[in-house]
Formats: C-alpha cells, structure tokens, sequence
DNA sequence: ATAAAACTTGACGGAATTTTGACATTCTCT
DNA sequence: AGAGAATGTCAAAATTCCGTCAAGTTTTAT
C-alpha cells in the first residue's frame, strides 16, 4: 500500500524539498501552496496532512477544523511556535501533532510513519475469508485450511496477502514485486515464480486445490 | 473508583443543580459554562460528559466532535429538542445518548450509570488473564503464576503489557521499540531480542511454557 | 558512596529464509 | 511440428535473522 500525503505550505521552497524527501520514501505527494488549495486538494484522499501552522488568509488551526469536517486521517502540524498554549490550541483544533521547525527530515519520516501506522491499525479489516475453508487472517498474519494452521514465511506470506486481497486480479511479476518488495527495491522479480512454487505446494498440500492461477504472459491471479 | 463527569451547560442554575445532586451521589464533578472551557476541562480526564446541545458559539454537536478527537468517553446530550433528525444528528457527531429536558434526576442517575457501566466493561481491562494461569495485572503492574508473584523490570513489563494486550498479532522489533521507548526514541532496536530473552526465560522458569512466539523475519507475538 | 540491578551494546554461530542459476517443461505463434 | 519465450522445478549458495553470551554503561537502591 501506498500512502498519499497532502502538504500544505506557503513556502514553495520547503514544499518542493519536503515534497521530493517524502516521494523518495515511497509517497505519494500533493503539495497545496494556500488553504483554498489545500481544501481543494482533499479529494486526493490524503491518509495523512503536514499543515503549516502559520499561513496567510485562514489561519492553519482554521483549516485544521475545516479538514477535520471533511476527513478523517492525522493531521500534523509544522511550526516554528512550541508555547503549551500554541500546542493546546492545535489539539484542540483536531491536530494529532506537532513538529517544531527546524526538524530533521529523519523524524518526520518516523512520525509520519508512527501516525500512519495506528491509523491503519484503527480500521483494518481483521481478515479476509477466502474459498472453501481457506481462511487468511491478515492483522495475525496466519493462514488456516479448517483447523489446521499453515505455515508461510514472511516473503511466502506477503505475496499471499497481495494477491488475496485483489482476487481475480492478474498482476505481472513485477507488479508484485513492486508491491512485495518495495517500490525501489532492486533485484530480479524472477525470484517470484520460485516464491509462487512454495506457497503452491503448501496449499496444495493441505486443501488439495489450487488458488493461484498461471496467467500465460501476463502473471498471477488469486482465484475466488 | 470514584467517577469524574463533566457538566457542559451555560446555564448556571442548572450546571449548578445537577452538580450538587451528582455530588451527592458520590460522583467528582466539574463544570464548564462554555465551549471553550469545556475543551480545558477535558483534562480532568472526565469518565463521562453532559453535554448540553444548545449552547452559545460552538454548537454542542460541534463540541462533542471536538471531544472525540481528544477523549473517549461516554457523552450525553441534555436537549429539549427530539426531532428525530436530532438524535440522528447527535449520535452522528459522536453522541451516545439523548435525555430531553425536563428530566427527573433519578432518570439522569440511572442513565449515567448504565453508559459508565458498559464504558468500563469495554475499556477498562485491568488484568489480562492469559492461558494457564498465568496473570498479568495491568494496574498494578504486576504478574503472576499460580500464586507466585513473578518479577520483571521496567522494560520487560513494558514489553509484555505490550504484546499481550495485542495477542497473536506480531510485532516487528521497530514497532515494539517504539510501543515501548516511545516514537522519538533514538536507540537501536535490537535491544528488545535480549529482553525478549529475559522475559521467556522468566516465564519458562515459573510456567514451563512459551509465551512470546518468534516469527522469522517479522517479529513477535504473543501466544493466546 | 557503594553496591546491586537494569539496560545496552556488539560479536558470534547456527538456523531459516531468500536468492540464484541451470535446466526442464509448457505455451504461443507461425 | 518447431522455435522462442515464459514459466516450473530443483538444489546449492548467499543472505538475513535470531538466540546467546559476555562485557560495558547507566540507573536505582541501600
């Protein structure tokens, strides 16, 4: 999974910077240069907003609880302030955080990472139930044929996870491991086959029935 | 336990009534006359809100949206309104229930120990009972065999209350790290495998079981 | 102040996983 | 049918990860 964050900032020359920092880590970023703009730009569906405290026009706690009655996703500020007062009046706006300028682009990565993290873990779906007795629990990362528990390594497991959660789907090789491995990971997604043998073979195994389909040309499908 | 609740009314006769009666009744009260002092009040960490929906400024509903972004607890609107699309309202921005004016006070007891009833039943687990008697007293921070105390550092019960508040979910060493240290925390991760280390060994020692499962490549979990 | 306990660090060996590459098989198209 | 490309199989090599220990540092208790 992806994420989008949405920036908002009056300043191009940080927008710009923080903007490529975040891109090069895998995010998907839309910058907005004023309120209106950020407003606008909320039907990109950010799952988390950096808002710059000190905008001009509406102030950034004036847009936080703008944001706040459109979505629901954490809100960080940035800010040069740090008084308690500035720090209450943020949180009572809808913030989740602050960060101080300056900050090291390190623990903004971690932060933003941290929010996202429990956001996610706020509303996931706990598992995903698939054909004929086959159940994969997503949150618990096990995999069960009827009573008895499958064993997947980590790769095995989060291939399995990719392609059930996107049945009847056909996604090439690297596609998946695109998705697997990380976008900018480097290697050979040659290494998939070998993967799709293991996770087959336990499968098979088990249930004695397939549920990864051969696409000739094209890739894999989970069959449901 | 005596319970906090927060009155939120700009009327100062009734905030006033309503806070002696509850009083009486063995219940901390504090009381907020507006929007915004109410907001400050949160920190009193009440355990459960009235909340009067007609209110100068900020409308009731748009505060107990506010509300909800800091605290989570039980909130009751006190209205003379009952439209249906009222209710509807309310429940939507958070609300858990509805008293219309006038009330008898014995009605008002009643309802707020119900809500505080069933708040607790859901949030509050003061000890984690795990498999085979063994008792990880969440409060106390304390945790036991049988009968037999066991005794962990700071650290090792940090972990623990960690992962066994989330079982059979794993955990890679970051995200513990961070559960535990805190998100800002600098430091190396690694640490947690020899913690990990003393933590089984001190449970094998007094249980002769394995608590915290190892899986490969993706962290730990605690067995459930 | 001193001792004890807790925490952290780094290194090592072994184990499980992941990757690689050679080769076999299957499929598509002519 | 046969060439060429894509996929499947297998075993060995490379890598990563975990458990353990010993030693150093910090914190807490006496």
């Amino acid at each position: 999974m992806t994420y989008r964050i949405l920036i908002v900032d009056d300043e191009p020359i940080l927008t710009e910077l923080l903007s490529s920092h975040l891109q090069d880590h895998g995010y998907t970023v839309s910058v907005a240069n004023s309120s209106d703009e950020a407003l606008e730009k909320l039907n990109t569906k950010p799952n988390l907003i950096l808002l710059d405290i000190n905008m001009p026009g509406m102030d950034g706690l004036e847009l936080c609880k703008a944001i706040r009655n459109h979505i629901v996703c954490p809100i960080l500020f940035l800010t040069a302030r740090i008084t308690e007062q500035d720090k209450v009046n943020g949180l009572r706006a809808g913030g989740d955080d602050y960060i101080t300028k300056p900050f090291g682009l390190q623990e903004l990565i971690a932060r933003i990472e941290a929010h996202l993290r429990r956001d996610e873990r706020n509303n996931r779906p706990p598992e995903v139930v698939t054909s004929q007795g086959l159940i994969i629990n997503l949150s618990d990362r096990k995999v069960f044929w009827n009573e008895q528990e499958l064993s997947f390594s980590k790769r095995e497991f989060d291939i399995i996870e990719f392609l059930s959660s996107n049945p009847n789907q056909v996604f090439d090789k690297e596609r998946i491991y695109e998705a697997v491995w990380g976008y900018d990971a480097e290697g050979d997604s040659s290494v998939i086959k070998e993967h799709i043998r293991k996770i087959r073979a336990k499968l098979m195994q088990a249930s004695g029935s397939e549920y990864i389909e051969t696409v000739w040309g094209m890739g894999y499908r989970w069959k449901k």
